[in-house]
DNA sequence: CTATCTTTGTGCACGCGTTCACAAAGACAT
DNA sequence: ATGTCTTTGTGAACGCGTGCACAAAGATAG
């Protein structure tokens, strides 16, 4: 029986040993003492724990470059996803194979959504849409949102939505190539707050307007 | 001169205005007592310290669906962003244009980076051609890599690499769609510290620590 | 100039999550 | 059986981030 040790696991992970087996806990005493974790065993725990071993039909609404690279991604079926339908606003659209699905019209929205038992759904529409048909998708009984459009969504309560941002990422790795950049300057995170304000350009300096939303 | 105080950003932003005003304080004392902070000058001193008044050439290797839908992407030049180049393996692709700039071939990768000056690299190929794009970038200059690739990515030191898997968001609203369907049936089991925050994502979101491919 | 009012900037205390450290549990050898 | 050895599961201590509460600072009015 194939096994491993929490020290092992931690390890591998980057973790604290402790916390992991804390961790683990949670889900119950799936370890065996003086031997660690049988790792079959513990892999269907942990994936039943997740929802990883139910199937989620899942639609995604707005089949521009992402939706088709939604689409097409591989992860989701091997972590329990199933691509119901895929729906797009123009008629042109309807029909047209997409990672070998082909594409519905929203006049549908509603009657996929109710066939396919969906539970959750996929923003992938222009910003303007979004709002719009994130209120159809919650009236046709959808619970779980993730919006890759750049709106935020107002949605009942009990409805879950996650937002992803692309550039933010970016944004991050932007933010540390800075501090890579500027590390021989000043070495702490924390600016003087005199030095911080004398950086400060002439009262006319060039100042952007609107901070990018 | 318009302004702000840290109770209505606190309010806006649904967070405490005591630790707004000490994050805040970390960038400086840009606010003044009894009137609170200047709002151009506070969004400036802001774009400042996140790196958005700078400009960060940034190069997209792999333009299927998703490289397309990166480059048409409109958050990025907002914050900041600029793509110098979008490059492709495919020798049938070079020349066409994809949101109004050729695809280059990555014949030219490394003159393309050097010419543009640039350090940050955004992979989204087949997960196959990641690692061998990634040891190119980064040979040609690139210190910084966001890399939607499903593959782990090994680099040398001081070269920053952010994965984004676009079925964890999707997994995270399934874990909870779970638990809201559980909740009514049995509510004896222990529950894990598991806090949701809407459209709200930390450094590494809240997955846990180990999780089966 | 003094008084009053508003809001910042921050010392301090509290609470929560992480880590330490160890007793309990089981495997395995003798 | 009994003892030794390994590794889990968890009570307790620690440390860090969050939030409270207030003095300091500046605006504004009299």
């Amino acid at each position: 029986m194939p096994t491993v040790s929490s020290e092992e696991l931690a390890a591998a992970a980057g973790v604290n040993s402790a916390k992991l087996r804390k961790d683990f806990s949670y889900l119950g005493s799936y370890g065996t003492r003086g031997v660690g974790y049988d790792v079959e065993y513990l892999v269907y725990q942990i994936s039943r724990e997740l929802g990883l071993t139910q199937d989620w039909p899942v639609v995604i609404v707005g089949i521009g470059n992402l939706g088709a690279a939604l689409a097409n991604y591989g992860g989701f079926a091997s972590r329990g996803f199933r691509v119901a339908a895929l729906i797009d606003a123009d008629p042109a659209m309807a029909g047209t194979p997409v990672a070998g699905m082909p594409v519905q019209h929203t006049d549908d929205l509603e009657k996929i959504i109710s066939d396919n038992g969906v539970s959750i759904g996929v923003i992938s529409t222009p910003a303007g849409a979004a709002q719009q048909v994130c209120e159809r998708l919650v009236a046709a009984g959808v619970t779980s949102i993730l919006n890759f459009a750049p709106t935020v969504l107002s949605v009942p309560d009990g409805v879950d939505v996650r937002k992803v941002d692309l550039s933010i990422e970016l944004q991050i790795l932007a933010f540390h190539e800075q501090r890579k950049a500027g590390e021989e300057a000043s070495d702490d995170g924390v600016v003087p707050p005199v030095a911080a304000k004398q950086q400060r350009k002439g009262p006319d300096g060039d100042v952007p307007a609107v901070m990018p939303a």
